[in-house]
Formats: structure tokens, C-alpha cells, sequence
DNA sequence: CGCAGCACCTTTTTT
DNA sequence: AGGTGCTGCG
């Protein structure tokens, strides 16, 4: 294709980003505003106009699947397959990098990554190792630290503890941790990451050969980037690269796991020749779905600030339904949908979208009692699965003794005699001795420190992945991995299992026999082994929960999944106060803010129709709540807004009372006040107005608290 | 050593 | 409500 015939489908905004000649280009890219069109179309132009040839294009996004349709959508729109051309997620191209640089980059090399499920175990023995109390130092906590530092590139040498206990404790967890994952060979998500920065911060010589090599680099969701990947990023665009990123920062819902928006900011200073192009004219909404979201969102403070815009029509008016309790709130989107149907619409062009993945149950039984095909995204991985990952861990022992997480999971499924007495002795002379468990389970074997029988059971495991790692040396993948299944005994241990679960979980293992036989290894690094490569493969891309249905269905989802995705029709359920925005969210106006962006993301959903919905009791962990509905559908203009009833029953004041701006107390969201009592807090929120106006501060010393304007005597900092 | 019953907790999710 | 992890018994 021609340089000019390229840019002829695009508006204006588009071309200028997509020609943009800066050495450095950030696009604020609204929602539907053709963002993956724009990135598709950059590299297009940079390989047609000459300006890089497809070995020094490097395109980063963040999951396998926007990776694959970036991927599939360049090569349509050249009509041709490019190779060497590097598209991938952030972690798999990290991977690629310490695979091939396993020396420099101080790693074994047969190396493994461990899911977060394997590092949970991983810390809790370190956490064990150090004898301390699980109780007191939960393992999933110790996680969440652990690769928050990592995200933000710390090692335990960089964390300045100040005398705090906790923190101490916590760092000497992360080493214990750091030693025991070195040990065994196992790198985690975090990792990944931050060791191929520092791969390329501490050899000068690889980092001057891939700086020169991606001369043209391409970030998708930038807002998103953590502080580690935006360093790595920066690191390897150097002075000479180009360095293109796409993000919206209305978009960014995902700070609870490191990103930082803040990269945003962070690129205008340290680019300071770059070109900035704003994408707001919207293909994907009406008029009217647009303009609620737009006021929706401005009531964010530090934006960089955007307005959607569209040519298109205004269309109906969004819908809100207050529903009696929560089944009736399924049943009402159940109805709507089934006369969509009825109309001659598609059941895949309609999507519910929920806060919180619980409430997909409800949803579910509506939906299967009224016989309406549905799938739920997200949940269960087909690589998360147990019964998967018990039988990888036999051939990630076999192909890796060092292996302590694999040896762990296995050593007693199926259950062979080896308790928790055995394992524990197990543990310590491994510690003890410091080698792998594997090791100090031989080294046991000889001694006379165990009974006889446990010494059998352990001898026995011993031999099994030792005739295992034997029977499959020059076997395709396939055969390899039903050997493994052989060997094990897990489908044995399955049938066992009562109800269906055994029999699924059979017919799963079945299906990894398959996606072994149809696996093939990335073409351009083939010098990782077969197995080395499907088990990184297994836990890099853990697969869709359940298989992609053909079938027309209506598509379930939390709002987080959502991102990205498009309907016609669009449900926002569960509009209430503690649920959405989340009660966890709720004492700070930064996280209220990330809520309201997230209702931003559902809303901007929608191509015609929007329906949110509440509803007036709701059922929850067991025991009934009366939520209030949520401030997001008060913060709407009732312009938009269209009120929806359901066989004549009555419902009283489904649009909430506008939220006023100042609610008439000279306050605004987000304002410091000052309480004689209480000290110094945030607002977040309002309730009523005039005499009866309330306000909700968070005061760091009190904690959240309602208080009656008129009484409380808030001053305004 | 293995299983059954009981206490506990519960946001969002990708890699 | 429902799933996970730990204690007590066979």
C-alpha cells in the first residue's frame, strides 16, 4: 500500500499522530476514538515510507490478546506476514530478552516462570523458613508487597526500612523469598520485568545493540505502565529512539497493581520534543451516551483533559431502572435483552458489566432460567486450573530438579504416602543444607533420619520423575506430556474425585494433550527448548477461561474486563453506593476517582444503548444490605437520563436528586476542610442540600465520618 | 496419613 | 452463599 492511500481512512488527528515526525509522540486517545487503528496505521506508515524496516519495530501492549490483534491487524492492512517485527506483551518480550541473555542476565538457564499462584507458595515457605507466623504475616500480603517493590524496581537492598519493624520483616521476607526463588530457578511476573531492566541497564553493550536495533518503539495503554516498564521503555528508546505511545488517562483503572498514570506527566518532561495529539472525535457512541460520560468524568481533578466528541446522532436517552432487589434487577435486563432479541438483535451484542465478579451469579441463573445463551469472561484460566498445573509440575520437575514449587505441588498428588511430617523434615534439610528440595529429599533417603515407610513413599517419587525425565527425551511435545500424564497417576486420582469435577478435569488433561500437539514455538527464537517453551507459554498466556463460544450469546463481565471492548447494548448494573464506587474505595478521593474512571470505561461501552440499573436491596456474602444508589448516576445530567419501569410497578424516584455542584455549603469534592475536633480531611462526598445538607470528609486522624453542614463548622483549607 | 467438619473471609486482574 | 484452610478423629 502507498504512503497516501494509508492515511486516506483516517480524520485528521489520526494522520497527524500517524505521520508525526517528533522524536517522541504521545496520543490521548479517548475512548473508541480509533486508538488501535492509529498504532496499526503508525507502524504501517513507518515500514511503507521506508522510515523502518520491520526487524526495528518493537510494539508493547499488555495482554496476549491485544498483542494478537495488533499482530493480525497489521498484517491485514499489508496484505502480508511480518517477521521480525517484535509484538508482544511487556512480559513476554521481557522474557524473550532473558532467554536469550539468561548469562548477562545472572539467570539458569533453563530457567522457569511461576504464576502467582506458585509465588504465593513460594513466600509462605519463605515465610515458614523464617519462622514466623502465618497469622501475622499473611502470605498473600507479603506477595502484594513484594511485587509492588518490584514494580517500582526496589530490591530488598534499596528499601530504606527507617527502624520500622513490620517493614524490616517484611524485607527480610522478600530476601528469604528472592534466595528461595534463585534457588529453585524460578522467575515471577515482577521479575520478568524488572530483571530485563536491569539486563539492559547493567550491560551497556546489549543496550546500545537494541537501542539501535528498535529504532521505533510503540507502547499500547500507556496509562497503564508501572514504574518499571515505563523505566525499561525509556531506557531502551535512548536519545536516538522513537518512542510512540497511545493512553488515555480517563482509562486508567488499574493503580491497584502498579500502574502509574503519572507516566503520563512524567513522559512531556522527559521528552521534551515530543508532539502531543489529542484523538476525541468518538466512532462508537451516540451523542448522548457521550455527553453523560463526558460529564461523568469531569468531575475528575488532575486530567489532562479531553472532551468525546461525535458526528453521529444524539440516540435514546440512557436508561435507569431501579429494581426492587437484585434478582430483579436480572430479570429486568433479561426481559430487555430477550425483546432485543425478539427485535432481531444479536444476543453477542449485548454485554452486562458488573463491579464486582460476584455478581455474576444472579445474572446467570436469570439468564439460564430464561434460556438465553451467555458466557462470562474472565475467572478460571485454562493453564490456572489444578488438574493442568499438577501435571506441568511433573514435567517442570522432570525438565528442572531445582523446581521447589513443582516439587512441592506434586510430591504427594496424587497422595503416595509422603505427609507433612516427611515433607516438613524435607524442608528444613534443604534449608539446613541449602540445596533444592529435590536434593535434600535424596540426601534424606540415605540417611535414617525418616521411617521406613516414608523413606518408600519419597523413594518411590523419586524414581517416578526420574524414569519420567528419562522417557521423554526426543518425544514431541505430545507424547511428552502423556507420558507425563501416565507417570503420574493423576487421572487415577481424578476418578476418585466425587461428581463431575473428576470427570472434567480428565477431560481437561485430554485437552493439554491436544493444545501440546498444536503448539508451535515462536519462529524467531528457536533456540529455547520445546518443553522450556511450552511451559513459559503455559504460564506467560494462561488461555481463555471457557473455550471462545460460537454460539450467539450475551457476554458477562467485571467493568475492568470490559476495557477495550465494544456492544450496542450495554448493561451497568449494580449502581449503588458501597458496591460501585466499592466500599474498599470509598475513604479516599483518589480511588473514588479511579471508580468514577471506571464507570467512565463501562459507559463508553456502549455503541447505542446504555442501561444502568440499581437496585434497592441487595443480597451479599450471605445477609441482605439497602444500598443507596450510587453518586455516579447522580452525577450524570438528567438531561440524559430516561427513567424505566417494569409492569406498572411503582418506583419511587429512580433518578436520585441531582448531586449540586456545591450542595449549597461552599464545598467542593476532594477539598481539604478543617474540623475543630476531627482536624484536617478530604470531602468525598455529599448528600441533600441547604438545611439538611450532609457531607462525608476523611479525616486521617478520625477516620470517615457524615456530618450536617450547618453544625459541623467546616472550614475550608 | 487421610478425610471430614468447622471457622474464616470476601474488589477489581494480567502477566 | 460459597470456597478455602486448619483441627480433630479414624
Amino acid at each position: 500500500m502507498n504512503p497516501e492511500r494509508l492515511l486516506s481512512s483516517l480524520n485528521a488527528a489520526q494522520q497527524s499522530a500517524v505521520t508525526s515526525a517528533a522524536p517522541q509522540t504521545l496520543v490521548l486517545a479517548g475512548a473508541g476514538s480509533g486508538k488501535t487503528r492509529v498504532l496499526v496505521h503508525r507502524i504501517a506508515w513507518c515500514l511503507d515510507t521506508g522510515l523502518a524496516a520491520p526487524g526495528g519495530i518493537l510494539a508493547v501492549t499488555f495482554t496476549n490478546k491485544a498483542a494478537a490483534e495488533m499482530r493480525g491487524r497489521i498484517e491485514a492492512l499489508l496484505a502480508r506476514p511480518v517477521g521480525g517485527m517484535w509484538v508482544g506483551t511487556f512480559h513476554s518480550i521481557a522474557h524473550r530478552l532473558l532467554r536469550a541473555h539468561w548469562r548477562e542476565a545472572k539467570l539458569p538457564e533453563h530457567f522457569q516462570i511461576m504464576d502467582s499462584d506458585d509465588q504465593q507458595r513460594v513466600v509462605r515457605r519463605a515465610i515458614r523458613a523464617l519462622n514466623l507466623d502465618e497469622d501475622a504475616w499473611p502470605p498473600k500480603e507479603a506477595q502484594w508487597t513484594i511485587n509492588g517493590w518490584k514494580d517500582e524496581g526496589k530490591r530488598p537492598d534499596h528499601i530504606d526500612i527507617q527502624g520500622d519493624a513490620t517493614l524490616k520483616t517484611l524485607v527480610d521476607i522478600y530476601r528469604e523469598y528472592e534466595t528461595a526463588a534463585a534457588r529453585a530457578g524460578l522467575v515471577d511476573f515482577a521479575e520478568l520485568l524488572l530483571r530485563a531492566y536491569e539486563l539492559l541497564r547493567d550491560t551497556p553493550g546489549l543496550l546500545r545493540h537494541y537501542q539501535e536495533r528498535f529504532r521505533h518503539l510503540l507502547v499500547d495503554e500507556f496509562q497503564d505502565t508501572n514504574a518499571i516498564q515505563y523505566a525499561w521503555l525509556r531506557l531502551l528508546t535512548g536519545e536516538q529512539g522513537d518512542l510512540f505511545a497511545v493512553g488515555d488517562d480517563d482509562q486508567s483503572i488499574y493503580s491497584w497493581r502498579g500502574a502509574q498514570v503519572e507516566n503520563m506527566q512524567r513522559f512531556r518532561k522527559d521528552y521534551p520534543r515530543h508532539a502531543l495529539v489529542r484523538l476525541e472525535q468518538n466512532y462508537r457512541s451516540t451523542g448522548n451516551i457521550l455527553n453523560a460520560a463526558n460529564a461523568l468524568i469531569a468531575r475528575n481533578s488532575s486530567r489532562l483533559g479531553k472532551s468525546l466528541w461525535t458526528d453521529g446522532k444524539s440516540g435514546e436517552l440512557l436508561k435507569l431502572y431501579a429494581a426492587y432487589n437484585d434478582l430483579e434487577e436480572a430479570r429486568f435486563c433479561v426481559d430487555r435483552i430477550k425483546s432485543w432479541h425478539h427485535g432481531g438483535g444479536r444476543y453477542d451484542e449485548c454485554a452486562i458489566l458488573y463491579r464486582v465478579s460476584a455478581q455474576s451469579r444472579v445474572m446467570e441463573d436469570a439468564l439460564r432460567q430464561a434460556d438465553v445463551p451467555y458466557r462470562v469472561h474472565g475467572g478460571f484460566k485454562f493453564y490456572e486450573r489444578a488438574e493442568i498445573k499438577d501435571a506441568l509440575a511433573y514435567l517442570r520437575l522432570a525438565a528442572n530438579r531445582a523446581d521447589d514449587g513443582a516439587f512441592e505441588r506434586i510430591v504427594n498428588v496424587p497422595t503416595r504416602g509422603v505427609g507433612q511430617r516427611s515433607l516438613e523434615d524435607v524442608r528444613q534439610a534443604a534449608r539446613r543444607e541449602n540445596v533444592s528440595l529435590w536434593e535434600a529429599a535424596h540426601r534424606l533417603c540415605a540417611t535414617k533420619e525418616l521411617g521406613a515407610r516414608a523413606v518408600n513413599a519419597l523413594k518411590a517419587f523419586l524414581e517416578l520423575i526420574a524414569r519420567l525425565a528419562h522417557d521423554i527425551v526426543d518425544q514431541p511435545l505430545d507424547a511428552i506430556i502423556d507420558t507425563a500424564v501416565a507417570h503420574s497417576g493423576l487421572v487415577d486420582h481424578y476418578k476418585k474425585e466425587k461428581g463431575d469435577r473428576g470427570l472434567d478435569r480428565i477431560e481437561n488433561l485430554e485437552e493439554l494433550v491436544t493444545a501440546a500437539r498444536d503448539f508451535t514455538p515462536d519462529p524467531d527464537a528457536p533456540e529455547i527448548p520445546l518443553l522450556s517453551a511450552f511451559l513459559s507459554h503455559a504460564a506467560l498466556e494462561a488461555g481463555e477461561g471457557q473455550a471462545a463460544a460460537d454460539e450467539d450469546s450475551v457476554q458477562l463481565m467485571t467493568l475492568h474486563s470490559a476495557k477495550g471492548l465494544e456492544f450496542p447494548q450495554i448493561y451497568l448494573v449494580g449502581m449503588e453506593e458501597g458496591l460501585f464506587p466499592h466500599q474498599r474505595s470509598s475513604d479516599d478521593i483518589s480511588r473514588i476517582e479511579e471508580e468514577r474512571r471506571l464507570c467512565y470505561v463501562g459507559m463508553t461501552r456502549a455503541m447505542q444503548q446504555l442501561t444502568l440499573s440499581y437496585a434497592e436491596s441487595r443480597r451479599l456474602h450471605g445477609s441482605d444490605y439497602y444500598p443507596q444508589p450510587s453518586r455516579f448516576l447522580r452525577e450524570i445530567p438528567r438531561e440524559f437520563i430516561e427513567e424505566v419501569r417494569l409492569g406498572g410497578r411503582m418506583a419511587t424516584g429512580a433518578v436520585p436528586p441531582r448531586l449540586e455542584e456545591d450542595s449549597g455549603v461552599g464545598l467542593k469534592l476532594g477539598q481539604r476542610v478543617l474540623h475543630k475536633t476531627f482536624g484536617e480531611g478530604v470531602v468525598l462526598h455529599f448528600e441533600g442540600r441547604g438545611a439538611q445538607a450532609r457531607v462525608q470528609v476523611n479525616f486521617p486522624g478520625a477516620g470517615t465520618k457524615w456530618l450536617v453542614a450547618a453544625y459541623a463548622g467546616l472550614e475550608a483549607v
